[in-house]
Formats: C-alpha cells, structure tokens, sequence
DNA sequence: TAATGCGGGCGTA
DNA sequence: TACGCCCGCATTA
C-alpha cells in the first residue's frame, strides 16, 4: 500500500540523483550551467557527494532546508552559503527503546540552544544527552553548498554522513511544540492545577477525566489539525508512563520557573533499556518515511501548507533505522499515525515516580522532552 | 525562543 | 589562501 508510493519517490529520487551526479559542474565554478534541462526533486537528506539542481521558486530550496541539523559556515563568500553538519544528539547511555529503536534527536542549531538541550535529559531514559559531531568529510563535518544562479538553485554536498539521521526539523519543532502546549495547559487548567496541587508532590497520576476538555482545547489551537487526529487515535491505546517517573503533562505549575528549562542535571540511574510500554508505538517512518519535503507538489516543492502541518510526527527518539532509509513522502505517512487523548490513558496506569523519586525530580524537561517519545504520534 | 543568514575575526595547514 | 570555527548581530517565524 505505501509501498507504491514510496516506490515512485524513489524513483524520483534515483532520477534526481542520477541527474546531480551526471552534472560536472563545481559550486565553486565561476559559471555555473545554465543550460538545465531538468531540476531535481528537493532532497531531504543529501548524502556522499551530492549535487542537485533546484528550481529557484523551490521554496525548501530557497530556505536551504535540510533534515540533517546543518548550521550556517561562514565561508566569506556571499554567494555561496554554506552550511556544516552539527551530528546527532544521542543518549549517553545508549539507551534503547523497547523494540530497540535508538534516540537520535536533532541538535539545535543555535549554539545556545545547542547547548541548552545538552543539558537536558534522554527522552527515554532521562539519561544525559551526548552530542554525536558529523565526521564526514575528512575528519570535518558533512558540508553543503548553497549558490543562487538565476533560475536555479545549486546545491552540493561534500562529505557523507557518519553518523544516524536525526528527527527532522519538523519533528523537533512539533516536539517543542508539544512542550509550549503542555506548559500553557498545565497553566491555563485551573482544576488541572488543583489536582496537580493535590497529586503531583506525591508522584500519583492525575485522572484521565481531568484532561479531555483542556486537552481538545490544547490541539485546536496548538496543534494542527490533523495532528490531533494522530492524538486522537493514542487514546485507544494502553499505555504507561512509569519508566521516567512523572509524565510531562504532571508538571506541577510554578514548579520550573523556566517554563520546563531548568538546567538541571540529569538523574537517571544511566538505564540500558527504558522499557517503557508506549515506546512501542513507534511510528514506522523506516516503512513510511515521513517526508515534508518530499516533491508532492512536484519540484518545486511549493507546499506550505504540507509543510506546515505536523502530521505523522514519529516519537523525536525514534528515527527510521536502519538507516539511511529510503525517504517516504506526506503521503506515505498520512495514512497512519493518530494518537490524541492518549495523554489521559498514562495516567491511569503509571506510578509517577513516586517509586522513583529520584529519577526525573524536578527534571520537568525532560518529561516534556519525553513527551513525544513516551506518547509518539502515528 | 530558536532558526537562519551575514560578516568580522582568529587559528591552522 | 582555503578552511573550520567562534562570536555577535539582525531578521524572521
């Protein structure tokens, strides 16, 4: 079923690919070609030595997106961008999910947020997060190149990636903003408040009913739409929240002042194997391939409003290995993914940390970090 | 708040 | 000279 059509991404990929390597020219050259007879589909994860094509009306191009976390270089050449792989962030203790999925987040770009997230603690095992640099090319980091020519825009990669692919920047973006939501809920909610007040101290878990109003609220105006209705789908399905103590959505308000950003150490007993329950849904982006970047909208890749919608956000710990995987597109992954009020079934069943107190205390980033991995959406 | 782009500046090969 | 990298600043979302 999503077979064929990541069967045809494929083969546009391999047509595009086929078409930047049969190109002779260098991102360097004085001229570039302007003789184009075909632009290439925008590439998500650019890999080896790759050159592409793009239209300049591409709109992923004219951003010089990229799912790898590339940040700015400054090469003292204002025609030509270029940009340098900042790796993966991974868990220190090289934790597992439940069916074995590693964590492999996307390193902020900015370097002080960069280092912020260093700081906070593995989704799945709260313990701490490690920095895996790009190594790529020569020892250096994958580096890409991005030129404007007229029509077209020129992009070449220098380097292959040693290193696993992280979420995406869509993805890392929706975890975050999963985390702005939580926060504004866990503030908004009175009567979450009271209960949170009431329970929080003592680790137990709030009542599913405390949390379907505020929680509908939360993704109409927070999430996109058919992001919800990936929520919405979880609420079937059992899960437990025991593994790093509290859930994100049991923040007791007022308890970081930082809305959910104290640097605070990691805790965690550095656990091999986070068996969480709910890290078993995984969404399959190895099968699907969640691409926002893939050509639906042809080469020009002119699809904001795909772009923007959220859909199909895989738990951020959970990138498609093996990998390199063949890239999928929106549509591949439209078909799955639904959790919503999933938030309520955790609470049931998890002991909060109140038999591991010390696992996550005050730790509430992380829980909101681990919101996405502990309750990934399909 | 973070992503992104730009550019100055420094160290190294 | 090219390259990698750090830094600060401005803009944007």
């Amino acid at each position: 079923m999503l077979k064929g059509a990541d069967d045809v991404i494929m083969e546009q990929e391999d047509s595009a690919s086929r078409h930047g390597e049969m190109t002779s020219w260098d991102i360097n050259d004085i001229k570039l070609p302007q003789d184009v007879r075909q632009i290439d589909w925008f590439q998500e994860w650019p890999d080896s030595y790759e050159k592409h094509i793009y239209s300049s009306e591409d709109k992923n191009a004219q951003r010089h997106h990229s799912s790898w976390a590339m940040r700015n270089t400054n090469n003292h050449n204002s025609r030509i961008l270029k940009k340098s792989c900042l790796g993966v962030v991974v868990c220190g203790n090289d934790c597992s999910t439940l069916d074995g999925r590693k964590i492999y987040l996307r390193p902020a770009i900015c370097d002080k947020a960069r280092q912020k997230q260093q700081r906070k603690c593995c989704p799945n095992c709260n313990g701490p997060l490690r920095l895996l640099s790009c190594r790529g090319h020569g020892g250096y980091p994958v580096t890409n190149f991005w030129r404007h020519e007229g029509q077209f825009i020129f992009f070449q990669s220098k380097g292959a990636h040693d290193h696993p692919r992280p979420e995406t920047k869509l993805e890392a973006e929706a975890r975050r903003s999963i985390q702005k939501a939580q926060t504004a809920f866990s503030l908004s909610s009175p009567r979450l408040k009271r209960i949170q007040k009431i329970e929080s101290p003592t680790g137990a878990m709030l009542t599913p009913e405390a949390l379907p109003l505020p929680l509908s609220k939360l993704d109409a105006y927070v999430l996109p739409a058919n992001f919800g209705e990936h929520l919405s789908k979880s609420s079937q399905e059992p899960t437990l929240g025991s593994c790093c103590g509290r859930p994100p959505y049991l923040r007791v308000a007022g308890e970081d002042g930082d809305s959910g950003e104290a640097d605070l150490p990691c805790t965690a007993p550095s656990p091999r194997h986070c068996t969480h329950p709910s890290t078993q849904h995984v969404l399959p982006m190895a099968e699907g391939g969640h691409d926002p970047f893939r050509p639906n909208a042809g080469p020009l890749g002119d699809e904001p409003s795909e772009e923007k919608s959220l859909l199909a956000y895989s738990s951020s710990c959970l990138p498609p290995p093996p990998y390199p995987v063949p890239q999928g597109g929106p549509r591949t992954m439209a078909s799955g993914a639904k959790h919503h009020h999933h938030l309520s079934a955790p609470l049931r069943g998890s002991e909060g940390d109140r038999g591991q107190g010390r696992c996550c205390t005050g730790l509430s980033y992380c829980n909101d970090n681990a919101f996405f991995n502990l309750y990934p959406l399909r």
